[in-house]
DNA sequence: TGACAATAGTTCGATATCAAATCAAAAAGT
DNA sequence: ACTTTTTGATTTGATATCGAACTATTGTCA
């Protein structure tokens, strides 16, 4: 009987390419969209600014760090960011002396409205190559293994 | 009649979530991969040693970094960090004076088995919850979307 | 052949991120 | 009630990466 599969050499190859290619992409396409942005933000600062704008304000910086799985330290780095932008206001939290509130200023609005203004092209020239199908299509797949990345660690 | 979708208002949500998704993967594998890499060595690092064992040795450095879609800054630094655990031997270019050759060593062979065994358990665990079927079937479309990224800058 | 452009590699400064240590406050356990 | 443990946020030091500037070599073309 032949050998079932070439691969049975090196079982974890699949998952190497896999991570590879995302490696990759999240290399490229943060690149991308940091040259583009305004105000000098970086892609984990509009990231942030849209969170606030789709799902509202006022997490605290715990619950943000969890969201974008990033170390709470970075999560402080890029809050401090933001708000010497004028982006987001960060106000002690009533019920919890040792937590804080992050909210959305005006300018923050702005600032992520702006940001989409400039990533539009971007973006817009995506689906040539990439429709949207594709994106929903993998899209569980991807959320499905983040997911799991993050609770078994 | 109703607007078609809820997602008309925002064109790029979509296209956001993917990328998102995306970036967070890369971060907790790379992170996960390089708390169990042997030599201290970054993904970086053993990517560019698996590379070199499956696909033949005697690279550029210009072509490496063009495979990896890092500056070739980074793959300076990269394989300077590999030179100096001896895991691979850095020789001038016989044909073209401006250019170098990449090879690995004997040590650099072991270390990358090593790696192999090092990540192994991460892996064995892995297709609980990410079965391999689900990996090689969105592997085709993260491909293409790695690809036209870096082919249309 | 000789000037100019393109390419290979390196170096430098900036920065986003991580891990670990620290401090303060809240929760839990006795 | 008091101690211990957990949790929230920050700070610090290390490092991988980027972009830009630089040198040297090769290629182009007039």
């Amino acid at each position: 009987m032949p050998p079932k599969s070439t691969k049975s050499a090196e079982p974890g190859a699949l998952y190497f390419q896999l991570f590879n290619e995302i490696g990759i992409i999240a290399q490229l396409s943060a690149n991308r969209f940091e040259r583009v942005l305004p105000h000098g933000m970086t892609l984990a600062q509009f990231s942030l600014l849209n969170h606030c704008v789709r799902l509202g304000d006022g997490w605290t910086p715990a619950r943000l760090a969890a969201a974008f799985q990033v170390t709470r330290g970075t999560m402080t780095s890029t809050l401090q960011k933001l708000e010497a932008k004028g982006f987001i206001r960060v106000d002690p939290d009533p019920d919890d002396a040792r937590s804080k509130r992050v909210f959305l200023t005006p300018a923050g609005k702005q600032a992520r409205d702006a940001s989409l203004k400039a990533l539009a092209p971007e973006l817009a020239q995506l689906p040539e190559g990439f429709p949207p199908e594709l994106a929903a299509e993998i899209l569980p797949a991807l959320e499905r293994l983040r997911i799991w990345l993050d609770t078994h660690r």
